[in-house]
DNA sequence: CTGCACCTTCCCATCATAGGAAGGTCAAGG
DNA sequence: CCTTGACCTTCCTATGATGGGAAGGTGCAG
């Protein structure tokens, strides 16, 4: 199977399989006498585990170590669940900030009444901490300040 | 103001001022008799305003029209509401996706028992699209699926 | 023999940010 | 006067995962 075919049957496209090889990922794949490629079934096998890591949002350093324990026979399910519940507590942490985010932008939008006028809560939050609280919503304001004066999270 | 007090007041690194520079996001400060970069206060606040926009996820495309319409004193607050709301439905999207996955891995993270044998439902459902379903959650099953079986979104 | 589809390697771009090297400037203190 | 240290300058490199594209080789069908 040259390159093409293990892309279409393993969903990762030549380029990536090539990077993957390059990065060591997976093992350099065999070649034929010109010099292509040749897959397996296999090494399609083993690129679509890592397209299905890739698609739950595991690094390739995690992955790289997803693919180990997954060839070892002696593996404990405890590795992969720290892997796992390492990954999901980073997730929670990336969903966590933009949800701040988009709650704040939620909040400033709603306050904005977006007509010809150029008066606006959004560019005014933005201008400086000087923010007004609005009586609608004390708590929001707060968390505002805290995401407007936060570094940058994403 | 050398670069350096220009950072720690707007809280933008100083590299990152002369990479906005670079870019044309902000106009290119004046120079000393050094060569030195000076800055005055209505660049900080040009600075801390990028700043802000950055904390809560704007583009730097984004911001260069807010910053646009920052100093345009006709604009309309629509044009900076749906800039805004733009960005919002992306982080939305992301949000979304990110939920996603962590679900998946929550899900497969609880069916695992993490000990020391090798038997692991995370393993099992990268490897291969053949889930066995779990009783406790048939909702949740299908999800995984769509999930495992998605483009990395990340 | 000529297309055409595929493969190869190599370079470049993304996006925002950081690290570092090599060298210039300036003020304080010996 | 000279050194030291804290600044500043520009330029190059890297990140992480992915895509685009050029230049050229391979192989099969018409």
């Amino acid at each position: 199977m040259q390159i093409g075919q293990a892309a279409a049957a393993s969903g990762v496209s030549a380029k990536m399989i090539r990077h993957y090889e390059a990065i060591g990922l997976v093992a350099p794949a065999e070649r034929s006498q010109a010099n292509y490629r040749a897959y397996g079934a296999s090494d399609v096998q083993r690129l679509a585990f890592v397209r299905r890591a890739r698609a739950l949002g595991f690094s390739i350093p995690q992955i790289r170590e997803l693919l180990r324990l997954w060839s070892d026979h002696h593996r404990s399910s405890a590795e992969v669940k720290r892997i796992t519940l390492a990954h999901v507590a980073e997730l929670d942490r990336r969903i966590a900030d933009l949800r701040a985010m988009a709650d704040t932008l939620h909040e400033l939008a709603d306050a904005c009444c977006g007509d010809k006028r150029a008066d606006c809560p959004i560019i005014t939050s933005l201008e400086g901490p000087a923010l007004t609280p609005t009586r609608r919503n004390r708590r929001g304001l707060e968390s505002r300040v805290v995401a407007v004066n936060a570094r940058p999270l994403v």
